[in-house]
DNA sequence: GCTTAAAGTTATATACTATTACATTCGCGA
DNA sequence: TCGCGAATGTAATAGTATATAACTTTAAGC
């Protein structure tokens, strides 16, 4: 198994993990130009492979999108799992939130491809891209650091997730550049942490005392 | 001037209003694939006209998905300013916010093309699209019915309007299908709303406290 | 009415997706 | 280790889209 970025040395026939390699070199193309910029055609030139050769890795463009989705999804998850295990002074939840800011604006092209998603809306249960958005789903929980009360977790989950994907969507465009600007778009992630925390606790002693109550 | 969807006549030379009648046809396909499924061509042939006949009004197929996206954005801010303007027991941003919501995801491909944007990012200041995005977020400010007191209506704004998106967003794809089912849409953004008006009303006071004191 | 520019047409170059039929190589069981 | 089948790659080609160039028709102003 040779390195995946790497060309089909001139003299082989089988590149050796073409598959790999074309989700590598698809991730790097939409890096800049986002899903748009990914060709079937113009990756298979510059594996040193022929046109065709990547239909036998994947039924059609469709098919290595949802792939490069999932792999950027797990690239994703690996950045949030490091934040949240650095030490720090910050929450748990602050370091996942700001983690997720800068993974969106380093990493434009590919988070607009991540939730272009058509693809991901298509992905059936226990697929490989469905697997791998639980999976950072499963993360945002993890960051709540709140123990299971009913859904209350998973509530709160998809309240901090929905607006940190707003904050990096608006900030991608320029609804940051104009008399707005004054908030930096660190500062909304962090009133959306806080919010989030509170609305928890509340939540959360809220869920005890009925309990205590009822029992 | 002649009905913008209309094929052009089968005696005629010129369509009457073509630049129009692309944009307008050009929605309607979005509406169910989004930004991929407009095509030049296909578009060229249901009005009745050549193939590069659309090359007269749009430089290229960018420049026709920037204005279908300026009009996508008009019609947006006129269903908001219909749900605003309404009377109801709800209040003006709980109008807007449901709105958009309902905005979003019954025009779901539309929605997307909205915020695809490299398309948005690229618009100049001045430009048709630019305006566009600006008065759908005039009206996100006007919805939060608070007095202009620094910057705080355009950042609870652009915090309410960064959430919306994410929860649409959200909505779209099957993240409200697992166990955070519970919560519905609706719900979620009327929280957001609800913790908007807090925080608008708490820091409206402290900034009427400040004025004081420091007069 | 003539002229000019706007708007449309035909023909064509280029690029990408995808399929078909054929070639090469890998790996495994006899 | 030989050979065979599956996996992987290639060449040739069809089909579709964007875009440009050169030419034609019509509208509109003087």
């Amino acid at each position: 198994m040779r390195s995946q970025l790497a060309r089909k040395p001139e003299n082989t026939y089988h590149h050796g993990d073409l598959r790999d390699a074309l989700i590598k070199a698809a991730l790097r193309e939409a890096e800049q130009g986002g899903m748009e910029a990914i060709s079937i055609k113009a990756l298979a030139k510059q594996l040193g492979v022929s046109q065709p050769a990547p239909y036998r890795h994947f039924a059609d463009r469709d098919a290595l999108l949802t792939a490069v989705t999932a792999e950027a999804f797990r690239q994703l998850s690996a950045r949030l799992r490091e934040a949240m295990a650095k030490p720090s002074k910050q929450s748990k939840l602050s370091r996942l939130a700001q983690a997720t800011l800068d993974f969106g604006l380093r990493r434009n092209g590919i988070y607009r491809l991540m939730f272009a998603s058509r693809t991901v809306s298509c992905a059936a249960k226990g697929s490989e891209l469905h697997e791998a958005t639980r999976e950072t789903f499963g993360l945002v929980i993890e960051a709540l650091e709140a123990p299971p009360v009913g859904f209350l977790r998973e509530r709160q989950a998809l309240k901090i997730w929905a607006a940190l994907h707003g904050v990096v969507m608006l900030a991608e465009q320029g609804l940051f550049t104009g008399e707005a600007a004054h908030a930096t778009r660190e500062e909304l992630v962090e009133d959306f942490v806080n919010e989030t925390k509170a609305a928890l606790a509340v939540a959360i002693k809220d869920a005890q005392r009925r309990k205590k109550t009822g029992a």
